[in-house]
DNA sequence: AAGAAGATTCGCT
DNA sequence: GCGAATCTTCTTA
């Protein structure tokens, strides 16, 4: 959950033979150890181990058999937990990320977990990275001033649904949902 | 062994 | 606004 907040206005970055492409980020959520909503809930699966991870690794999913959603490994080694990053601002390579999410303009092109993940080319093949790392795909610290964070309840999930996990940039446009609940 | 639901998005009505 | 796409896991038999 203090990753959750932390991570808003930090960037990730994707580089790979198409050149860098980075985002910062303005909306995420947190699922927490003993959440319901969590898919660590049930404990480790071959899905979902990486959510086990020591904080710091990216768990990927694959979900309604047509996209990905992007994670951070939250707690220490064994413990499941993650913050998925549901919504980013491009900041470079934004002509790749065009090519990768055909007919969406500039706002939509990661408004939203799994464009977000097709915006950088991010698939199974990417979970498990260490994103506090030089690679293919990372994380850069925030920068600059803090945002005004805001929080609201979790989009689309059903269980455990009246907890406030959910953070975003307030003075974004990127932020992604028809609603921004408890302005 | 089979069916249903889920941390989603897009296109058509 | 509704249905499709079609993966992983859980539930029920």
């Amino acid at each position: 959950m203090d990753l959750a907040r932390f991570l808003i206005g930090a960037a990730i970055v994707r580089d790979d033979p198409s050149g860098r492409r980075a985002l910062r980020i303005v909306e995420t959520e947190a699922y927490l150890p003993g959440d319901a909503a969590a898919h660590s809930y049930r404990g480790e699966t071959p899905r979902n181990r990486s959510l086990f991870l020591r904080p710091g690794y990216a768990y990927v999913y694959f979900i309604y058999g047509t996209w990905f959603c992007l994670n951070v490994s939250a707690e220490a080694a064994g413990v499941g937990a993650g913050v998925l990053l549901r919504a980013g601002e491009p900041l470079t390579g934004i002509a790749a990320m065009e090519r990768s999410r055909p007919g969406a303009v500039l706002r939509d092109l990661a408004r939203g977990p799994g464009r977000l993940a097709a915006a950088l080319d991010v698939t199974r093949a990417q979970d498990g990275l260490d994103l506090c790392a030089p690679g293919p795909l990372w994380l850069a610290a925030p920068r600059g001033a803090a945002p005004r964070i805001g929080k609201s309840v979790r989009i689309g999930v059903t269980l455990e649904k009246h907890r406030e996990l959910r953070f975003y940039e307030r003075d974004s446009r990127f932020v992604s949902g028809p609603r921004r609940i408890n302005l």
